[in-house]
DNA sequence: GCAAGATATGCATACGTATGCAATTGGAGT
DNA sequence: ACTCCAATTGCATACGTATGCATATCTTGC
């Protein structure tokens, strides 16, 4: 059923039943009418595929997620796919590659014309890049940043989280210290780690024990193992994310019996799901999904929209969320809208 | 950069550069060759949205997924985008809808020409069911079906799931008896309390208090709370998955401070993620995401490449898997690669 | 070296839509 | 009724690719 049967059927032009579905175009409502009347009774949708070759415009974004495992992903894809709808945008999802960044699926994306590219939990060599820069296509790391000015990114303030996590743990009266980092070379990784380092150090602290979780369940699982086996483990962990430090908890927990926070100190980040569940009631710094995803379907749409192509950021504020997994302090909580907040 | 463009560049005729790209064309290895050498120093990638345009065939298909906060489905959305990845197709992604069926996205998704359609946590009205049928789309529902034979579908034997557990709990010596439901007009609801009301029955129990949980955590700790708030609460409580059963099972405990499985036993579905969890250890039937979605891959497939859309329906073998949120029957339970299983 | 078959190539067209431009219609003002 | 301008309509073309068909080139056996 083409736009040529409608407009025979409705007897007008072709060009008319496209007008029909063009708002704002030059069309007397009687016809536009009487077009869409024909179209319903035969049944006749607008060919995207088509629409899109003539206007070089997919209405696709593609989005590259790395693993759905942490559900702090599914939750931001579930925002993103809301958002980008409202804005009448359709998600191509492209998922895997792990460990390594996402150019093998580099080609199957650009194949597909889409109008703009968000990142989330993988990363992008700068040659693609720049390729994509030079095909004027817009690209989003969510996330996640790279050194180099290449792409525009929304993240949260990770060093500051960092740090407010390390002021936090001191402040408990916590003596010694471990990390678990997620993926090494990532932004996220390396800022949250730079923070609480420089914090525990601004207090005289030296010393961290760290551990690789990948940002993974078994991955972190194994970490906790390791560092718990210590002679002397830490008295508390910052864990890079809520998805691992629920893993580090029950090691500590079931395989080592100990008790959290009594025995040990644990705080996560992002405030995923079972961050807040009361089984694990994780100490952590949010980073508020709604807030990241609205700023970024802005800029997407802003440079879409404006055919500028240069790269933006923009860092959402998070906060110290309190709740059981790690010893308080004895000043700096206050409470708001039932949950309790860390300022030092 | 268009294929003529890459044809002047490497002499030869638009064509070749065409079929350059088509597997088993007929075109010599030299000038493929060539082309794909200046197809290369150009920068050039074949058009997709053109190809789909002349072919009639997207390689587009699109998976609708009512809501993503049951790690259920973000694994099944992982895994299907592996596989349709590997069958060199791609998951245009719809969400939101979650209580009503899937009709508002229906318009969008259509436009795209998708190649096929995969419904998971939702479901489509017939009209538009047959409207896909009349244009040639197959509609696959994932982990839900409909009376009427309209669609394909994979599940899992629900029915014989919820038969299962009731036995499991029978035999594990309890003697009354909770349900918390999902969504109560989806099939799966449906089938696992009716294969769970029919064990019991069996066994001469015939009475089983419901609450309603839809699905949703939140949903799911209300009914949790009201259930429990009886006079004579039941001694073990089937939740229809296992999203719910770990709110449930949080609220038995830090709510009611019931020990799990003294005080109370619970059974899940799904065996999905924190069903493991050792703070949980939930006792559940599984549903096996590979199995599932290798066969919704399969039959996808096959219906587009042979063309014809005659509903299949493929339903997986599912196991009760045996941990520690409900007493255990004296005997029965079996071990196999570190898991404990149930066979009455 | 030649014929005949096999293989490779180019030409032309089609897919379904959007849009600039010219032609037509409608309405208001006199 | 007539003019003039704005609003509406249709015509023609373009988007980037795949493919049937006719033509050209190569291969092989004699």
């Amino acid at each position: 059923m083409t736009s040529s049967q409608v407009a025979y059927h409705a007897g007008v032009s072709q060009s008319a039943v496209s007008r029909a579905y063009t708002p704002g175009a030059s069309i007397s409502p009687k016809t536009r009418a009487k077009v869409l009347a024909s179209a319903k009774s035969l049944g006749y949708r607008p060919n995207a595929i088509a629409r899109s070759l003539i206007t070089s415009r997919s209405r696709i974004i593609a989005v590259v997620m790395a693993y759905l495992e942490n559900l702090f992903y599914p939750d931001v894809l579930e925002e993103l796919s809301r958002r980008l709808a409202a804005e009448n945008y359709h998600v191509l999802l492209f998922t895997g590659f792990k460990d390594r960044d996402s150019d093998p699926v580099f080609d199957q994306l650009m194949q597909y014309r889409v109008d703009g590219i968000i990142l989330a939990s993988t990363s992008l060599s700068s040659e693609l890049s720049a390729e994509c820069a030079a095909a004027g296509i817009p690209v989003l790391q969510f996330n996640r940043t790279t050194e180099a000015n290449e792409t525009s990114s929304v993240t949260t303030c990770n060093r500051e989280g960092g740090h407010m996590i390390g002021d936090f743990l001191v402040a408990g009266g916590h003596k010694s210290f471990g990390y678990i980092a997620g993926i090494e070379n990532t932004s996220t990784d390396r800022d949250r780690y730079a923070g609480f380092r420089d914090a525990l150090k601004a207090r005289g602290f030296d010393r961290i024990d760290v551990r690789i979780g990948n940002y993974s369940r078994v991955g972190a699982e194994a970490a906790a193992r390791d560092m718990l086996s210590l002679t002397k483990p830490p008295e508390a962990i910052f864990v890079a994310n809520d998805h691992m430090a629920v893993g580090v908890m029950d090691v500590a927990r079931y395989e080592f019996h100990l008790s959290v926070p009594d025995d040990l100190s644990i705080v996560g980040y992002d405030d995923v799901g079972p961050a807040s569940w009361p089984s694990y009631a994780i100490t952590t710094v949010t980073q508020p999904i709604g807030a990241m995803v609205e700023a970024a379907v802005d800029i997407l749409m802003d440079q879409i929209d404006s055919g500028d192509i240069e790269p933006q950021r923009k860092v959402i504020a998070s906060e110290l969320i309190v709740r059981t997994s790690a010893r308080l302090p004895e000043i700096g909580i206050f409470e708001r809208g039932g949950l309790k907040f860390y300022q030092p």
